[in-house]
RNA sequence: GGCCCCUUGGUCAAGCGGUUAAGACGGCGCCCUCUCAAGGCGCAAUCAUGGGUUCGAUUCCCGUAGGGGUCACCA
């Protein structure tokens, strides 16, 4: 077979050689040591957690190296894109601080090793594919689908290992004239890599995450390009990832089965490939069991979510990054007011199983990043959350800008600031009552007390309420409503002979709190009274007390 | 079914041949306390399993089980 002959035929139009593209994309002039990696997303307009997750461990490997992060956009499956979707691939990522060095940008491209866009790149690969038709190590396959399906079929049945390979292999020695006549009928094809791989043989590869792996060695034969002239994800990250000039490749673990496609097409290139690191998969709890996280089932997945929900994107960070290193945390502990920019992220702190994403570590790492915030800044963000989910708080917000900051500020003077605020969806709800026009009564009244004891509590309180009182002669009024009513000032009194009492200073208490906020727990009163101002206060009482 | 990866408390995990097997989140209890949040103190809870190697295995090797992934002209 005259393989050269062969190339023309499939490639006529390709004019350029690969030595053209190794001197149109150098090796980059960087630092020693440098890392150059990229996230590879497909613009299916859904951005998930995986995403982010590999993306951060790509951006602090980069930065932290003085290298480089590019984004590539793999769309080589016209079928999945959606419109739009790059758009939204990079406004999340730029939103959830990640930012790129070079790439795909909205309108278009930003570097030199370009085009960023896989199927721009249509001639680049086409080039390559013809170097390896030329040297009889790839061929055109003519097998329809629904042979491809039948070969499976069979094998199956024959509990064989699946797969266009040896026997099964078809088209691997057809002559020249026979693909010749079928290329003239116009019967499409895919462009398949001849492997001359074993099942028997097994080939080494390090990865900076899980270590030495063994593995068997590839002998399928992969289709490069299909039928459309677009190469598949194996052959478009080996040329790829060569020439942009990439040092590692950062993807998650589903991709280990293919690995040894890569490291063989690496070969076959005779180039180097570069560092894989391959991550571990974020899993859910289902049940008893964990599972893979999953698109459709799990909101979470989305980022869409920790936006709505109003995560600070610091705190999805410090969440990420001490599940990605185990030793975030206690750096984070020991530099509790660092720059995560300054935590020496490393591959070799990665673990190698599954994690379970953990809501409620979050939520922690969220409170406390909130709670040492100021007012201001937390306003601020809570006004932009509100500005796209809540307008009508949104509104309330501006319209009670001071007010709104002391509310976020109540508790948290002292030395041991309050932790009510997780996210701003759940701040919202926490901060309503602060507010008339979404204040109700959430709680009920204490039981034990009935309702005319009731009334005259708040009577008594409002009677005697002055807004100059200090903390504590505002809480020695409610002692002495206490006392008067028979109800015991001391708790401990109540709980030793609760016969004595109708109740103790706590069902006082409780009492004007729920007038007050709405609610049976609260921040301290004296200072959410403060906030209000006296005739604020008196009106919510004056309301709560029924006729 | 083949191949691959993974396995320390409920979760994230430290450990890298000899430890009372860290720490964090969560849970529980106590303290503080007018409620709640926070804080302080404390408690419970882990080496999947069987065989080796070794004076000694959580740690090294092999098997088994369990979990996960993957076997497309999807990435």
């Amino acid at each position: 077979m005259d393989y050269k002959k062969l190339a023309e035929l499939l490639f006529p139009n390709i004019t350029k050689t690969p030595e053209d593209y190794e001197r149109e994309y150098p090796e980059r002039n960087l630092p020693e040591g440098a890392v150059v990696t990229r996230i590879g997303p497909s613009p299916t307009g859904f951005v998930h957690l995986g995403n982010l997750f590999n993306a951060i461990i790509g951006e602090r490997l980069a930065h932290q190296s003085g290298g480089v992060i590019f984004m590539r956009i793999e769309d080589t499956d016209t079928k999945r894109e959606v419109p739009g979707a790059v758009k939204i691939l990079i406004d999340a990522m730029t939103q959830f601080g990640v930012f790129f060095d070079e790439g795909a940008t909205v309108d278009g491209d930003n570097g030199s090793y370009g085009p960023y866009r896989q199927r721009q790149r249509k001639d680049i690969y086409q080039c390559f594919a013809k170097q390896l038709v030329e040297k009889g190590m790839a061929y055109p396959c003519f097998c329809t689908e629904e042979e491809l399906e039948q070969m499976r079929e069979h094998q199956k049945e024959n509990k064989q290992n699946f797969g266009y390979y040896g026997e099964y292999a078809k088209c691997r020695d057809l002559t020249y004239e026979q693909i010749e006549e079928k290329i003239s009928s116009g019967i499409p094809y895919v462009l398949r890599y001849k492997s001359e791989g074993c099942s028997e043989n097994s080939v080494k590869v390090y990865d900076a995450i899980k270590g030495d792996l063994e593995i068997q060695e590839n002998y399928i034969d992969l289709v490069m390009l299909k039928s459309d002239g677009i190469p598949t994800y194996h052959f478009a990250h080996v040329i790829d990832d060569h020439l942009m000039r990439t040092t590692h490749v950062i993807r998650g673990e589903e991709w280990l089965p293919s690995l040894p496609m890569h490291v063989q097409m690496f070969d076959a290139m005779g180039w180097e490939h570069p560092l894989y690191c391959h991550t571990a998969q974020l899993m859910k709890m289902d049940g008893t069991s964990k599972r893979k996280l999953s698109k459709r089932k799990d909101p979470e997945l989305g980022l869409e979510y920790y936006d709505s929900e109003g995560y600070l994107v610091e705190t999805i960070w410090n969440y990420m990054l001490t599940i990605l290193n185990s030793n975030y945390e206690e750096w984070r502990m020991a530099n509790p007011d660092a720059a995560y920019t300054e935590f020496k992220f490393s591959l070799e702190k990665m673990g190698s199983a599954g994690v379970l994403f953990d809501l409620q570590k979050l939520n922690n790492i969220s409170k406390e990043m909130i709670a040492s915030k100021d007012a201001e800044f937390i306003y601020g963000e809570l006004l932009s959350w509100a500005h796209k989910y809540d307008e009508e708080f949104a509104q309330i917000l501006e319209a009670n800008k001071d007010f709104a900051k002391g509310a976020i500020n109540v508790g948290r003077n002292g030395a041991k600031p309050r932790y009510d605020l997780v996210t701003w969806k759940q701040s919202r709800e926490f901060l309503s009552f602060y507010f008339d026009e979404l204040f109700k009564r959430e709680d009920e009244f204490p039981e034990n007390v009935d309702k005319d004891t009731r009334n005259t509590i708040l009577t008594k309180y409002i009677e005697g309420f002055d807004i100059n009182d200090d903390q504590e002669t505002w809480f020695g009024k409610v002692r002495a409503i206490t006392e008067e009513l028979g109800f015991a000032v001391r708790p401990k009194d109540y709980k030793k002979n609760p016969e004595m009492y109708k109740g103790s200073v706590v069902d006082v208490s409780n009492v004007i709190r729920v007038a007050t906020t709405g609610r049976l727990n609260s921040p301290d009163l004296w200072e959410i009274n403060q906030l209000f101002g006296d005739e604020k206060v008196r009106n919510r009482i004056k309301k709560a007390i029924e006729k």
